[in-house]
DNA sequence: CTGAAAGCGCTTACAG
DNA sequence: CTGAAAGCGCTTACAG
């Protein structure tokens, strides 16, 4: 009598144990037609007594489909990342798959893995979370893996990027309004904490920031770089307020955390919210409503979904080759108490 | 003239390119010993050249190490799951290794997942977020793929289990500070707003609770079950402050998340924080500093850092593979002005 | 120090 | 409708 091994059975087990070839198994495990009715009954039933899962190495070695899909973000974090994660995750659990998740900081170490994703056969399709800009002036190969960008679009001129889809939200909309409504409050003089000039969404931010103030006569506008975290910001907005004897009347953050951030130093400072000074934010997370931060809603669990979905379209063909899917979200201002 | 394939160069394109056999690209990928320099070098510079990358699948099928470190947990989500899995990424990019991440709220599910990370040979090893508790009827194999246990402890009657380290937070301390500090206030009437009894930090802390309270005279506990997230916590809290006329001075929630949800109910309700009644949370999750919220602190990234060396330890066969490490961390109690 | 060969678990034309 | 066979990209004893 010796120790049952707990090594998972093979596809070769299973196709004795039903009394057939792997080949069948195979098909039946990929519902596959032309197998007998009989005969897939007696398969499917082995295998789910034994809990048989295809090994994702013999299918991948073999180009197949692993149900892997890569997911590539600079960074994990709670707020941004966590909550499309968690979007382009209900989707892909859908489907039976599993996420693949590489963060990467670097710039060159992002283009790396995404070189890796793209053409190394290890995922079935990427998705990428808020690409630095640079990735577009890689050019894209035919025959690489299917990828989507989130919160990012290449620009016209990048080489083979004409044929990958991307979800991107309007930040100009979304900035007019929140100009807008900063202005019709009564602000005049504001200060955009600028987020990181490598991704799509900060330089799109700040440009409309500058468009929109020139809008309105009687109304200033400065971006403030270097305000990238809520960290980042606490020193910068502390410093910029010590050193300007005028201060701005509202802060425009790239995100709620920026946002957040600046609120601890005006609280430290005990300057009234927003009585002397308001300040917004951008992204809603889930935090922000509890904060009462004026904000502009990204739906971020939508954009994993629909990111996912955008992917799953492209790989099961329901999507030209050579053609990409494009899509906007809109960004609805939420307006609480700090504005 | 013929479009270049993007299809990744293999072992032995890269071995033609250095004039050697793959036999011996693989020996210098690896960083095996016995290799001539000068060839090493040589192969080392092609590798470098053509930015190759082994494939995990080729690895996997001969059940080598692939990088892949398996990290299941019940669902992300931005705070807990999130900073975890930000301080595994941590510890696992640092050795060029990737995040299999996958999440299964069904109980059955994620022991379902479990298996076939334990045994399927897809992982590595693995790390369980939060697993649910009857994960322990389930016996651990010879064989089976190391795992390590993120806020949760197996009991010692399972079967198996012992070879399987664990990362747990002193939860019985922290509520006997917890509990001391709301007493030493002056609160008397407290209320716990327990977590699920299906994981060990809902069991433990609910336990805690009842023990700490026990322990002071004409202090007394009331445990409310079903507020396990801020949406829950808001009609189970308002439901309770509605049916009872003598009101609780203290609600000690199982989490950050429980404890906002209350306090906007209390807020709404025009109730005075901490003065009527006061509200403490668990976690710390990086919003609970903002909003002033008095917690545990419970070090979700260390924790994340901990268990991928702790993983990593028991994979480099740096710990004895007959037993397991368990380590226990500290929560400081963190006051703020809820309480 | 290096190479030739077997084999990991699959999928997929090809035969029958 | 089913099976036999090749081969995906690696690692690892084994020979030399």
């Amino acid at each position: 009598m010796r120790t049952i091994a707990s090594k998972p059975l093979n596809i070769i087990e299973i196709a004795k144990l039903a009394g057939v070839t792997k080949s069948t198994v195979s098909r039946v495990v990929q519902k596959q037609s032309g197998v007998a009715p009989e005969t897939r009954a007696r398969v499917e039933h082995v295998i789910r007594v034994h809990h048989y899962r295809p090994s994702v190495f013999g299918r991948g070695l073999k180009g197949a489909r692993t149900g892997l899909i890569g997911v590539l973000g600079r960074w994990m974090e709670s707020g941004f990342t966590a909550e499309i994660i968690r979007g382009i995750d209900d989707e892909v659990k859908k489907r039976g798959g599993h996420l693949w998740c590489t963060f990467a900081p670097g710039i060159d170490e992002y283009i790396d893995f995404w070189r890796s994703f793209a053409g190394g056969g290890q995922v079935d399709g990427a998705i990428l979370i808020a690409p630095p800009l640079d990735l577009y002036r890689q050019a894209v190969q035919h025959g690489d893996k299917p990828t989507v960008l989130c919160a990012s679009k290449p620009p016209s001129s990048a080489k083979g990027w004409n044929t990958t889809g991307s979800l991107t939200v309007d930040n100009q909309t979304a900035m007019r309004n929140l100009v807008g409504h900063l202005v019709a409050k009564g602000y005049r003089r504001l200060v955009h904490l600028a987020g990181p000039p490598d991704i799509l969404d900060g330089q799109e931010r700040s440009k409309a920031f500058m468009e929109s103030v020139s809008k309105h006569p009687h109304v200033t506008g400065t971006v403030l770089q270097g305000a990238w975290t809520a960290v980042l910001a606490k020193s910068v907005v502390h410093e910029y307020l010590h050193a300007h004897r005028q201060h701005p009347d509202a802060f425009v953050a790239f995100n709620d955390a920026v946002a957040l951030g600046t609120i601890e130093v005006l609280k430290s400072m005990r300057i009234g919210i927003p009585e002397e000074i308001c300040v917004t934010g951008w992204d809603d997370i889930p935090f922000s409503a509890f904060a009462g931060l004026s904000t502009v809603h990204l739906p971020m669990v939508e954009m994993g979904w629909e990111a996912a979905r955008m992917l799953f379209r492209k790989l099961d063909g329901k999507t030209r080759p050579d053609e990409a899917e494009h899509l906007t979200l809109d960004m609805p201002i939420q307006i609480r108490q700090t504005t």
